[in-house]
DNA sequence: TTGACGTGAGAACGAGCGTTCTCCTACGGT
DNA sequence: ACCGTAGGAGAACGCTCGTTCTCACGTCAA
């Protein structure tokens, strides 16, 4: 029963890390109120992982590989590619909208420990790095140029700090639109590989 | 002697507020830090400002009003009103590369108390807001359809949190680039209205 | 049955926090 | 010269935190 319940237990932590640290903050949740959300003992806790900072790191780990794998998930339901583009919107835009939804987690632990944490600043670039890879393959699919990557990066960013400040899923629509325009000049102007003539 | 020096301790207080929460978080910095920090007591930090809170919420507005002083002052050097936009982010790229640069203040803040506290949470919409009215102003003034000001706002907001979280000053450069092309889009058939027919 | 071990519940510890209080000094108005 | 008051230095208070320790219990191997 010990090696499977080892895994369980470390669910269940994450479970309530994830829960807890993105609604309130990582500082304003304590290791004991973290044991009574996820019915895991202290003793537990500290043998999965051997400090606070790892377990933030951890659930961050996770949460970054179910984010993309659903932001994935949902763009690649449109088959064409230049389509996929604003795909990436209309899933932030869902996201935004969902209740209990406060920003990007990344983000928001840079703000609080990314002065004191090393290894939590790495997490989250190594996020960020991902999320704009992710991008320039799309763009690339696409057979846009390169340098959308960036821009779109920067959109997508923008929209979620914002939608994280202000509680409105607008900015997703409004990040879209911007994209659209962008991949159309982008389109017309030389930069880019042939794209559809009208 | 008393009154003016009423004055001083404030802004002296304010000073090391800044320097202190900016640098490190504001909940890694305590208050008797800030007192050696300043040489203002602790009697008269707590009657200047009755709780820590409030500190945050004054050193937020002291900085918002810099901030964009600053940010309006060098954009003003520009005579043609259409080069303002860019000078945005030319201004952007020069304070990413301050030393001690570490992202938006107001993000930063936001991520760390946002939930926690709503006065600071109001404080960080409020710094938003002002900014994104700057930038409606500008393109106004400019002659571009106002619907133009939510996307260069996104890309601004990015390019902060970008440069927060990677310590370059490239996401200025990538989004005046973006901001440009946006510009000149909008220029030629407009942004908001359904895209015209070829 | 025994005994070693892993576990859970929770107390304990040491540190740090925001805030308040004490005490002492020094000055200004009369 | 005097008292009242404001201010500075810093101790004190009550609380919370991350982390560790205690101890009693249950479980399996031999």
């Amino acid at each position: 029963m010990s090696p499977m319940d080892s895994a369980v237990a470390r669910e269940r932590a994450l479970d309530a890390a994830e829960e807890l640290f993105y609604a309130r903050g990582v500082q304003a949740v304590g290791m004991d109120e973290l044991r009574g959300a996820s019915g895991v003992s202290l003793k537990r806790l500290y043998q999965l992982f051997p400090a606070k900072e790892q377990l933030v790191a951890a659930y961050l780990a996770r949460r970054d590989e179910r984010w993309r794998g659903r932001l994935a998930a949902h763009v690649a339901r449109q088959r064409e590619p230049r389509e996929r583009i604003p795909a990436v919107f209309d899933w932030l835009e869902g996201w935004f909208g969902e209740a209990g939804f406060r920003g990007c987690a990344w983000i928001n632990v840079h703000g609080e420990l990314g002065a004191a944490s090393a290894l939590v600043a790495d997490q989250v670039r190594a996020h960020k790095e991902a999320f704009r890879s992710y991008l320039t393959s799309l763009v690339d699919d696409a057979g846009l140029p390169a340098a959308l990557a960036g821009p779109l990066f920067l959109l997508a960013e923008g929209a979620m700090v914002t939608a994280g400040i202000t509680g409105s899923t607008e900015p997703a629509a409004e990040a879209r639109e911007a994209a659209r325009a962008l991949v159309t000049a982008a389109g017309r102007d030389g930069l880019s590989r042939p794209s559809p003539a009208p």
